[in-house]
DNA sequence: CTGCCGGTATGATCTGGATCATAATGAAGC
DNA sequence: GCTTCATTATGATCCAGATCATACCGGCAG
């Protein structure tokens, strides 16, 4: 695994140069996690910063009684719990692998002071984090929209545009494939129904309706129903 | 009103020297605004940073169907509206005064350069972004919270933490005042339900239960009721 | 004074999704 | 192979809160 490459494809490093970055090549560490592993908790001490390399995780805050709220899914080059790290918090939530995780991690004393002589990344940071707070309201939006067939479609809607893949379908027309390995029960905290729920709606997708689960994803066999839910005021 | 006094009240000021203030201040502008005016709306390009200095907002996004959700309510020393103008992008969400409000605005050219020139200031809005960010993931923890009920009090419990006066009830013992002229409507979105049923509440709470609905604003009458409300899983 | 309007109040009904229950699938381990 | 356990599936019932409807109150314009 080279390091640089790998930190490279991080867009919050795109513009930093390599004289900063190379001293701080040795403090990185590689590690993986597989499907189900918690990668941190919530509660514990945040002590170093997490670049997503592969897979994708999830976020999520569990609630006394045993449900959780998932706050987002996260897949390669993205940067993930450096709001808690910077702040010398405790993490507000934890973090679960959803499949095979590679992820990279630095020590907070090993970065802190270069992030602080380094106004580019600084800037990278901020910026970063003013993302992840408009996605947290848009997310707080989602959660909000009246019925769960819309919200589920919303939340497809969403995973299409930040991850779809153009496919055929065969018979000539094409869909979207989204490769995440979400089960229902993950759906249905993503959109914040029970379990029973989210499996009748894509029950129902899944023979008549706009998507088809697939081995390790789901393909989106008519995007323009799917939007159409999406947005039906009601 | 004595701009540079206004400024120390803010909370990402109080670190910053003199020097590094005094050459914005004629750039600040103060603006008033009457309850229920519009003081940015959502989509509008983000040109200026807006300082609360008193009264307060909320920030909501309209939905189509013409409801609202509420992202936030901000009193006096917060900033607001930071992230769109900062990241030179469209309000992703409406401000609007809750009651009369006074706030201060500087352009984002203006300051923006003395942002990037004053690392104190970098990190004061760093902090203060990161303390946002909490907040969102709070408040996207407390809408999901099951009854409507336990919404309501959690609700309460927050402002009564954030804005609570202790005040004696007449009886000897002592309730919790909470100035904020929020009406039936403001807190069903709030709180994510219907007008009737925060109705409902409040009519229930007003005579047997712990709040009572003063001219302007609320009294707890009775904390520890409250807090078991809101703390009961269900 | 009267009519209008926004907020408050309350009752009657409807319904989406929770909840409970039962069972079929299917992968993992022995 | 068989057993175990998680996931998917589907049906039956229940209920919080939405929805609809009606009414009262206080402020304000004419």
């Amino acid at each position: 695994m080279d390091k640089l490459a790998a930190l490279r494809k991080l867009a919050l490093f795109e513009d930093i140069n390599e004289a900063t970055l190379k001293p701080l090549l040795d403090y990185f560490v590689v590690k993986r996690f597989e499907r189900g592993d918690s990668i941190w908790r919530e509660g514990s001490l945040a002590t170093h910063f997490t670049f997503v390399v592969d897979g994708t995780i999830k976020i999520a805050k569990y609630r006394n009684d045993g449900r959780e709220v998932i706050l987002g899914v996260f897949g390669a080059d993205e940067v993930v719990g450096h709001v808690a790290v910077y702040n010398q918090i405790a993490y507000p939530a934890s973090a679960v692998a959803l499949e095979d995780v590679t992820v990279l991690e630095i020590f907070r004393g090993h970065f802190y002071g270069t992030i602080q002589r380094t106004p580019a990344l600084l800037e990278a940071i901020l910026k970063n984090m003013m993302e992840r707070n408009r996605a947290l309201v848009q997310r707080l939006h989602e959660v909000t929209v009246s019925s769960a067939e819309q919200r589920l479609a919303l939340l497809f809607c969403k995973f299409s545009e930040s991850m779809g893949r153009r496919v055929p379908l065969g018979d000539g027309r094409w869909g979207v494939y989204i490769e995440i390995p979400l089960s229902r029960s993950d759906l249905s905290e993503l959109i914040n129904v029970r379990v029973e729920t989210a499996i009748r709606l894509m029950s129902k997708w899944n023979k008549e309706g706009p998507i088809r689960t697939e081995k390790n994803g789901f393909t989106i066999t008519d995007p323009d129903v799917l939007l159409k839910i999406s947005q039906s005021s009601g």
